[in-house]
DNA sequence: CGAAAGCCATCTCATAACATGATAGTTACT
DNA sequence: AGTAACTATCATGTTATGAGATGGCTTTCG
């Protein structure tokens, strides 16, 4: 059976006429009649009456409904891929705790504003476990900080994000050394890139071994920042965000260490859905930002 | 797009491999190849990565939604047709008044227990009525009275009726002329062939113009022979069936008059929908009736 | 009743599409 | 690096398809 077929039949059911279904889908009578020959010998049964004019017989009549299923999929399959704007079907994306919590909702709502019929899904976790999460399919794009490194993906620069040390009180400057080995690191769970970030700034220190305490959630590492149990490294505009209901203080960081830019790590384009184009369609929108390559390394 | 290469493209999907893929659906890998880039040529999208193993994109994601709605309707479709046993959809019933009313209802009961997917519309009416329905498509079969005289159809002789007079007081022998004229017929309306019955007895009498009155329902009718209003003709079991709840009385008529055949007209058999041909072998199981072709006539 | 017009089936032919098998190129794994 | 498994590409024979012409059938109109 073949598509073609059913929408010459399905011509034949509207027309009453091969020669009307043929001019309507531009092809020739003896083409319709070939087509409508096949399915009838596939079926098993005659679909269309010939006395004069041709109506539906009983068994054509039960195929309509089949085929009027198979043609509406297959016209709302092709209009979603060729017809520009247009988006449906499930968006599956990752993203960093903080890069949900601050810049993801305009975002979103803008997107679920223009395509209301795409489902949503949002995986949170630290950068390492989305890239991961991407690597396997199992997200159509993530927003991680800093260059992805394993495969060759799409690199969209979207936010950069300037780190600073968080603390319960004012810091006129880094801690001592002291300071730091009497306290305690608070940090998303392993894979998280801010997380590297700081290791790396206290081995320029010279230290090595900190106390380190996972958080799943932004709130939680926050009240015990406040609660005096140690220090946390997050985006200056996280930490000006919740300023309000948290009584934390931060440092500013050296530039090179503090500097990080938040990437939408997708697949190559050309694999995109119509409701992922969208989606990027709509991030390009809402920042202006470079667009650049991440190169397979081994 | 072919509905061959969306069966390849959802075997890809399911196995994750072009290979596994060809040999599902006993074909050669190449051709997997070729169905799968055409179709990505057509949606303008790469739908499956091949790094390895082959996973689905973002684009070939959101393509198996779609996918999968037009082959389900494509395998039921085939099902139903080929597929002995089984039937959905609609079937389409044109009967008369006292079929309807004696006849069909354990006919239908053990479609329905068999075929419980097939809604069931009925139509009832008088037997040239029920012939233009089906002449127009508008119903797959009609019970009727005698053999339909205008088309080729397919007839099923499956009931054989005794009519008898039917009126409010017993009957010893046919009324007289005088009694006809007295009184008045009541009949289904016009295109009743019982009616055409009656008028033929008459014309034996030399009788040509009686009074006749007009019903659309059988109870209505007997209501009004009860009530001494006149006579009527009808099947003998149905009168017998009403006589609980009628003061009807019946005389028989004589023979080539009082026999009438009831066949079950469709159009000619291949064009049956399934759900036509399971209900045709459920009749053929409730009666044993011979089968008899009708001939076109002008 | 007969002629004409419409309509569909059939036939032929040229072209396009397809399935196949062999081969080359790629990637992942050891 | 070498191997194994996988996919892309190519050449080829076959099949399927679409277009046009023709003929038979039915309906319609004079």
């Amino acid at each position: 059976m073949q598509l073609k077929s059913l929408r010459l039949f399905m011509a034949v059911a509207e027309t009453g006429s091969f020669v009307a279904a043929s001019q309507r889908l531009h092809t020739v009578q003896s083409n319709v009649t070939a087509h409508i020959k096949k399915l009838e010998e596939e079926l098993g049964a005659q679909l269309i009456h010939r006395n004069g004019q041709a109506r539906l017989t009983s068994a054509g009549y039960a195929l309509v409904e089949y085929a009027t299923r198979i043609l509406v999929a297959h016209d709302e399959a092709l209009d979603l891929f060729t017809r520009d704007q247009g988006a449906c079907g499930r968006l599956r994306i990752g993203a960093m705790e903080t890069t949900m919590a601050l810049r993801l909702p305009p975002i979103l709502a803008a997107y679920h504003t223009a395509y209301p019929e795409v489902d949503i899904t949002l995986t949170t976790g630290p950068t390492a476990e989305l890239t991961e999460l991407l690597r396997a399919g199992e997200v159509e794009g993530v927003f991680v900080a800093g260059r992805l490194e394993h495969h060759r993906y799409h690199l969209l620069n979207v936010f950069s994000e300037q780190l600073v040390l968080v603390g319960p009180k004012p810091m006129s400057s880094m801690p001592s050394s002291e300071q730091w080995l009497a306290s305690t690191f608070l940090a998303f769970r392993q894979g998280c890139s801010y997380r590297q970030r700081i290791e790396l700034l206290l081995a320029s220190y010279g230290i090595n071994a900190i106390r380190i305490f996972e958080f799943g959630t932004l709130d939680a590492m926050l009240g015990c920042v406040v609660a005096g149990m140690g220090y946390t490294v997050l985006p200056l505009a996280t930490v000006q965000a919740h300023q309000q209901r948290f009584d934390i203080h931060y440092l500013e960081l050296p530039k090179p260490i503090a500097d990080v830019d938040t990437y939408f790590a997708t697949t190559e384009p050309g694999t995109w859905s119509p409701a992922l184009s969208r989606f990027i369609d709509t991030l390009n929108d809402s920042v202006s930002a470079g667009c650049v390559y991440g190169r397979a390394q081994s």
